[in-house]
This record gives structure tokens, C-alpha cells and sequence, in this order.
DNA sequence: CCGGATCTTTAGAAAGTCTTTAGGACGAAT
DNA sequence: ATTCGTCCTAAAGACTTTCTAAAGATCCGG
């Protein structure tokens, strides 16, 4: 996604939709509209928008035919907005493959938060990989690649890698590092989360003297370096 | 997906557990429960399920804290279903993670309809036959071979390549094999499990000792190395 | 610059896991 | 009733991981 994800609002009241296209637009969106679902249809298929908000009550070709139309081609995510709050109507509208119902009257930004759930999952991305600078975490997979090369990680290792690396850019302190990782574990010391912390860096460390990826805070902990890239 | 969906439910009053439960069992799911965040995280860990509910409102790790955590390294659906109807509870479980909120009172066959909205994405067309390098297994058919040879496997041999072929590539905890594979059968232990592993591979593995197929996680379980070709 | 503490690294002991084999229990089919 | 195949328990040995200990390097305040 280069530029801003493109909605698409479709309704029939011209106030809600200048309305809601200036809401959109101010939270960083491209927005475009339409008066109904024969216009909606459309204009999908002109802009192929990232996100389609809808009402059902609309002249002609109502949300629903809309909702079924577009799936028939698009997985598109499909957010229905609507008065008609009837069990009814969210059912048969999920069920047609909308992703989401939201009731008038709503509140700005729960809309906001539930388009910006919507997108997240529509950006195939985001697939808990943390790529930094010639390092890989699957978080998912439990595996870790350096320049290329798959590194084989114990479980401690890896615990300590993904808890450094999920805090990127902000030091760790030491009694936190041991309470994750350890969770509760008595008798472990200060030491042993060294020992394990050397290992580690021998493993993914280009050159483990000066560390490229994780960086000793002394006397509070250990500090994951970089920004994700 | 050989079988039902399975839904994680995380709450902490009973009732609501129960009768959540006793709903979706009657719709078709495998339902699991947990009682608070901390239990939650570990039956998400342990079961891998295709959905989870929460509530937010929880003693101990609240749900907040469980969305984020699993966040950290899952995109399984997310939905959370709390009496707190407040805008900035929403907000920042959406953006926390969560896919979807529905506030308490709510209709069940509305709670349904979303859970099946967000089920359906995940499932894209997964065909009934898993072919690897050299290896292909049949799910209907219930058959294996390896090389152009059929190769005849037990009962639980077969069900443990279903679940690790399944997942491929992901590692396969060794307490959700006996979840999935002795589906709560009390006194199977890891060594059970590892006999019979040891069985499979003397099957499927061209060099049992230099596994091609089946790979050992210590400490965690096992994993199926490929990806489908 | 010095003293006291922290940090790195190595090496080996301790603890645990994993593989494999063997044998008995159980059920289904003959 | 016997046979066959499957499943589970137990146990030995190999293997890996984890922890402890210790020596030298490094850092910081004074």
C-alpha cells in the first residue's frame, strides 16, 4: 500500500456521505462515494477501493444485492452501516460476506478503529516477521535468519532474541528479562542471563565483540538496537 | 480442516462460559474454555484454535494484555465480547489486535453471524491432498506414500502427519499433539508421543536418522519442514 | 588513575530431553 | 481360542540444553 488506502462509502443520504467522506479523508483515507448500490458497483470496480463502507436501506439496488454482488468477484473487506439494527439484517448481511456491522447512531472514531481492524487484515503482510537489518525473526515459526542463513536458536535464545526484539529500541532491564523468560523460575541469577546473552550473540552476531544487533545498557540491561525495516 | 473449527473462549464467570460453550457446540465448533488471560494465553498455545472470544474484563491478565500477547505471534480471529461498551475500550482493543467487538447484552445468532464473518476469511480453499517433496498424503482417502510407494500407516501414525503436515512449517507444541491426536484421553504422555513418532519416521523417513520430513524441536515438540509443492 | 562492581567468555557438571528397543495389554478378525 | 496388528509402558543410552563457576575484560564514580 504506497498511498492511502482508498474507501468506499456507499449511501443514499447525501449528509452522511459528506459527512462520513470528511471523517475518512481527515484520518488520512482516500475517499469516494456513491448514492447507491448500482453506483456503488460501479464504482468498485473503477477505484477497487481497499475498504467498502455501506448502508442497506438505499433505493434501487440495495446493500445487500451490493454485498453479494462484490463477493462474487472481490474479498474485498465490506464494513455495513445501517438504522436497521434487526438480528435479522446483520446476520443475513454477514452472512452474504460483509466483515462487519456497525448501527447508526456510532461514534467516529469505534468506526475508525473498526476499519483500521479491517485493513489490518486485508494487508497480507504483517505476518509476524520482524525484519531488521539482515536479521529475520518468525515469531510464528520460531526461526531466525541472519544474512540469509537459517540460525539454530535454543528455546532459551530464542526467548531472550523475541523478547529483546519485540522491545526494539528500548533497553531491557535485566529483572524483567528474567521474569519473562524465566517466568518465576527461582534461583536464577543475574549470571545466567549473561551466559545465555553470549551464547546468543555468538550465534547471530556478525562479529560478537561488537555487537550489530543487541547492546549492553550496563547496569540496567540489554537493548535490542534497530528499528524494524 | 479435517474436522470442526475450534473456538477458545477466555471469561471469567462461568455461566457465560458454559452457555457460550453449550452455543457453539450446538453450531458446529470444538469449544475450549479458559477462565482468565494468563490460562488463556496457555490453551491458545496449546490448542492453536481457529477463533477466540474474550471478555476484557478479567482478574489477573486482562484481555487487553492477552490480545496483545497473542498478537505478538499469531493473526488467528480475534473477537472480544465485554459489557464494557465504552468508545476507548473498543479502540484500543481494536487496535490492540482484536477483529471484532460485540458489547453484552448480544443475540446469539448475531454472535454466530460474526464469528462465521471471520472464520471465512481464514479459510482459503485447502485441498484434501498434501503433496511434498516426494511425499503426498491423501486427507480423504486417508493414504500415504512416499517415492511412488503406498505406504501403510496406524491409525495414530496417520493422525500425527495430519496435524504436522497441516501445519507445516510451524512447529507443533508436543502438549497440542496430545490435545489434538489423544483428544483428552487422561495419561498420554510426551514418551507415548515419541514412540510413536519414532514408528512414523521409521516409515516415512528415507534415513530415519537424518530425518527429511519430521524435524525435532527440543523442548517445544515437532515440525514438518517443508511447505507444500 | 583506582577500586568496586558489572560484564564477557570459556569450560565442565548437572539435568533434562529424545530415540530406540522390547514386551505386555487390548481388541478385532479368523 | 488363536492370531494378528496396534497401542502403551518401561528402560537404556545418546544427545542436547541449561546452569554453575571462575578468570579476565570492561565500565563508572571519585
Amino acid at each position: 500500500m504506497t498511498s492511502e488506502p482508498v474507501v468506499l462509502i456507499v449511501d443514499d443520504d447525501p449528509g452522511i456521505r459528506e459527512s462520513l467522506c470528511n471523517e475518512l479523508r481527515a484520518a488520512g483515507y482516500d475517499a469516494i462515494t456513491a448514492a447507491d448500490g448500482r453506483a456503488g458497483l460501479a464504482a468498485f470496480r473503477v477505484h477497487l477501493p481497499d475498504l467498502m463502507l455501506t448502508d442497506l436501506a438505499m433505493p434501487g439496488a440495495d446493500g445487500f444485492a451490493l454485498i453479494s454482488q462484490i463477493r462474487a468477484f472481490s474479498r474485498t473487506p465490506i464494513l455495513v452501516i445501517s438504522v436497521r439494527g434487526a438480528d435479522a439484517d446483520k446476520i443475513r448481511a454477514l452472512d452474504l460476506g460483509a466483515d462487519d456491522f456497525v448501527t447508526k447512531p456510532f461514534s467516529i472514531p469505534e468506526l475508525l478503529a473498526r476499519i483500521r481492524a479491517q485493513l489490518r487484515r486485508g494487508s497480507a503482510a504483517a505476518s509476524s516477521v520482524l525484519t531488521f537489518d539482515g536479521l529475520t525473526i518468525d515469531l510464528e515459526r520460531r526461526r531466525v535468519t541472519q544474512g540469509g542463513r537459517e540460525i539454530k536458536l535454543t528455546r532459551t535464545e530464542l526467548a531472550l532474541l523475541e523478547l529483546l526484539a519485540t522491545h526494539a529500541g528500548k533497553p531491557v532491564f535485566i529483572e524483567q528479562i528474567i521474569a519473562r523468560v524465566w517466568s518465576s523460575a527461582p534461583g536464577t541469577t543475574h549470571d545466567t542471563v549473561r551466559v545465555h546473552m553470549s551464547a546468543l550473540r555468538r550465534k547471530i552476531e556478525p562479529d560478537p565483540a561488537r555487537p550489530r544487533y543487541i547492546v549492553t545498557e550496563p547496569w540496567i540491561g540489554y537493548r535490542f538496537i534497530a528499528e524494524p525495516s
